[in-house]
This record gives structure tokens, C-alpha cells and sequence, in this order.
DNA sequence: ATACTTAATGGACGATCGTCCATTTCAGAA
DNA sequence: TTCTGAAATGGACGATCGTCCATTAAGTAT
């Protein structure tokens, strides 16, 4: 759409931002490909997409914000018109990782008859799906976790994100095990569904450092495995399992 | 010792790497205290620790050189000097930490009698003791494993440590569900290591996110329900745990 | 066409990064 | 004491960091 014209020898490419191509990831596509029509917040949504591209593929160390402008194809800049800063941008970038995360989620639940047994294996084939669990969101996740140490922003999105998870698990197990409410029952039911999400985070740890040696199969037939144990029969393992 | 001269107003602080006290933290003192005889290799180690105080503390991406050796109380060059450079400085820390690790894990399995059970006991204890498990470790550990994606030298590192911890607990399984040998089973204990490390990894996970929330004990106690479940009687669950 | 608002640019800026090395300090031998 | 080699220092250096803003381009209203 425009060609920055050598000026000073500085910039010698397009700008990819403004060619008329949408990025067709995500079909949310509301008539924004008409012609002339552009969409207001496309070059925000290519910072976003280009930091977490940055963060999976380089770390948080390397997501400067010359590597980022150089992956959106934008100008120095941009970040600073958008996100009032380098910060706000990777804050930005943190809360769209969640929402693909559970648009994801959502949808392979969606699908879910709702006895709790099969919520939970649900869960389970979903955190394990190749479209939520992947090289890339696995690096991400990985890189923003650590950050919520030190940024309180990332950190409270972090802590919710979490917390949904638990809950729809939890709600499950609960269900699961109190036939007849008891207090310890419901202890029960709380350590279980710990025990469930720390063992998909070591799966998740696992796959994150090897990537190539991971099994889909065999983790869920591992975790079902355990669960089995804990609360018997309600998740039997079959010899083939996802 | 000495005391920095004010030179062109830089330095205007003791260096108190030269100081006669000598850090009682790890009890190897041979005869090192002894007035002029000084410990050839202490500022090494302290660089290296400052190195690890420095990703525990703020994380991989503020431990610059500028930080390290504030804390160190030594002087820029000392990194080169010893490590060639910050990136040697950060393998020799990470490697200094593993050695951290399994030597207070060895001590900490030395006191245990031989039947697999109580091995697999001990070293899930002592992966979650405050010896073991406690602010630093898991921030230390974090940021490593994140550095491992693209630092080969700690990948390498950081593969040999895991290999170690999980051929110990897969022989222990292997003991305990092989009565008489065959392939199917040596699969199962194969299975049962993974989850058994994939829980322990994902409680570190929990422990790092929320440090105040969480309890070794019930950790400890989910852990061992779950194998109880997946090795039937092996590890029954008391009822208040470590 | 002209004026005006918004989007977008990219270079300037000071701060800080890690590396390197000329210099100084120090302990032990001569 | 003087000499010598190693240990230690800290400033210089170019590169790169993130921020900021003067300027240009594009779109809309008059």
C-alpha cells in the first residue's frame, strides 16, 4: 500500500502491515476484507501476535522491541502509539495468550456430554491437544510464568487463568466424589484436582523440554492412569488412548 | 583488607569480597580461615552465587553483569577474568546449582533403608523440603529450564540432572511392580516414573506461583495418594503427612 | 481544493548492556 | 627491600536497549 521511499538509506522493504492480505487465523473476519475498508486495530493485533511469535520462538529475554517491530513490520514507533510502552504491550500480549488459550478450550469442551468423568477426561485430551499444547504455547506459557514473578499485571492474569481451570475441574471431581456431602469428602476432591493439574503441568514442563521424545497418547494414558487410581473406576484406561 | 581509594570518585565502598569473613554457608572450610591464607578460588564462588541470588531474586533478564557483580562486591572484570565472559559465568552457575541440588538430595537418601518404596518416599520428601524446595530453588530453576531452550550448554546440563533423578525413581518402580520380569510391566514402572516426576514438577510449578499458599504436607500427601493408587498398598496415605 | 484529525514513521536520545584491557594491587621469592 | 607474576580493578568502548517526538502520510469533513 505504500512503499517507504529510501530516505536516508534507512528503510529498503514494504510494509508488510498495510498490504491488503488478512491474516485469516482467526474468522472473525466481519466484512474487514473489503476493499479500502481497513481494520483499525490490525496493527495492534500484529504487535500482539508478533510478541508472543517473539516469546516463543526467542524468549522474553531476546522480545525486544526491535525484534517485535521487526516480525510485525512496523515502525519503532507503533508500540508506543498503541501500548503506551514496551510494557503495556507484553501485558496486551499476555492477556490474548489467555483468551486463545481458553477460546480453545471452550470450543473442545463445548463439544462435552456433561457427566463429570467425561469433563474431566475432556480437559485432560484438551491441555494435551495439539492446538493448545505446542511448541509455541508452550514456550509462552513458560516465559510469562516467570515473568509474573516480577510483573504484577502478567501475574494477575496468570492467577485468574488458573483459577478458571481449577474450578472447572474441581466442580468435576467434587461432583465426582461427594454422592452424600461430607467435609472430607470435599478435602478430597480439592487435593485430587491438584494432583490432576500438577500433573498436567509436569506434562506440559515435560513436553516444553522435550518436545521431540513427548507422547500425546501416552501422557493422557499416564494421567488417566492416576486419576483412575484416586478415584477408581471412573476412568478406566484403554490400551490405545487420545 | 583494602579499601578503595576514592579515584576519580567511583568507588566509595569497601570491597568486601577481600573481607577475612568467610561464608560459613557450605561447611568446607579446610583450614581456609587461617589468617592470610586465602581461598584461591573464592571469588568464583562468589560470583557464581551472586549469579544465582541474582536470578532468584529479580530473574534471568535483570541478572546483568553490572548486577552480578554489585552483589558479588567485586569488579567488572573478574567475569571475564574466571568465566571467559557472562555466558560461561551463567553455565557455571547452573551447574553449580544442580550440584546444590543433588548433593543435599544424596544426603537427604543416604539416611534410607533399601526397600523401593521408602526410596520413592525419600525422594519425593526431599524434592519437596525446604532444603530442597524453597523460593530460590524454584526461581533458579525456572529460569534455567526456560535458558535451556536456547543454551545448549545448559540443556545439556539440565538433561543429564533429570536423567539422573528419574533413572532412580523408574528402579525403584521397577523393583517394586517386577516381581517377575516382563515387558508389559517394565512399561507400567516406565509410566508410573513419568507421572510420579510429572507431579513432583508441577507442585514445584504450584510452589513457585503461590509460595504462601502452599503446604509441603499436602503436597507430600497427594503425591502419595496418587501412587497408591497406580501401585496398590505401596504407599499408604497418613493422615498428617511429612 | 482546503483544513483538520488521526495513524504511522523512523531517527535522536540517554541509559545500560557485555566485552575488553591498561593499570594497579598484592603475596611470595630472591 | 626489591622483583615478579598473578589477581584484581574500573573505565572506555561499541552495541543495543526502550522511550519519545518532530515529521510525514492518510483519511474525513468543510
Amino acid at each position: 500500500m505504500s512503499i517507504c521511499v529510501v530516505r536516508q538509506g534507512a528503510c529498503v522493504r514494504w510494509t508488510k502491515a498495510n498490504s491488503l492480505e488478512v491474516r485469516g487465523k482467526s474468522g472473525q473476519g466481519q466484512a474487514l476484507a473489503q476493499s479500502h475498508i481497513r481494520d483499525p486495530k490490525k496493527n495492534r493485533r500484529l504487535l500482539v501476535q508478533a510478541t508472543l511469535d517473539s516469546v516463543a520462538e526467542a524468549g522474553i529475554a531476546e522480545t525486544t522491541v526491535s525484534a517485535i517491530i521487526k516480525r510485525a513490520g512496523l515502525s519503532r514507533g507503533m508500540i508506543h502509539l498503541h501500548f503506551g510502552g514496551k510494557d503495556g504491550l507484553i501485558v496486551a500480549a499476555a492477556e490474548a495468550f489467555g483468551e486463545e488459550y481458553y477460546s480453545e478450550m471452550d470450543r473442545q469442551l463445548a463439544l462435552v456430554s456433561g457427566d463429570p468423568a467425561s469433563v474431566v477426561r475432556a480437559v485432560i485430551r484438551a491441555d494435551l491437544s495439539p492446538e493448545i499444547l505446542n511448541r509455541r504455547s508452550a514456550a509462552i506459557w513458560h516465559g510469562f510464568r516467570g515473568e509474573a514473578r516480577t510483573n504484577p499485571a502478567i501475574a494477575r492474569f496468570s492467577d485468574t487463568r488458573d483459577r478458571r481451570l481449577r474450578l472447572m475441574v474441581f466442580n468435576a471431581f467434587d461432583a465426582l466424589l461427594n454422592t452424600n456431602p461430607q467435609d472430607q469428602d470435599r478435602e478430597l476432591a480439592n487435593e485430587v484436582t491438584l494432583g490432576a493439574l500438577a500433573l498436567l503441568e509436569g506434562m506440559w514442563t515435560d513436553y516444553m523440554t522435550h518436545p521431540n521424545a513427548f507422547s500425546r497418547d501416552t501422557a493422557n494414558r499416564i494421567i488417566l492412569r492416576f486419576l483412575n487410581g484416586v478415584v477408581p473406576g471412573a476412568f478406566p484406561v484403554e490400551q490405545s488412548g487420545i
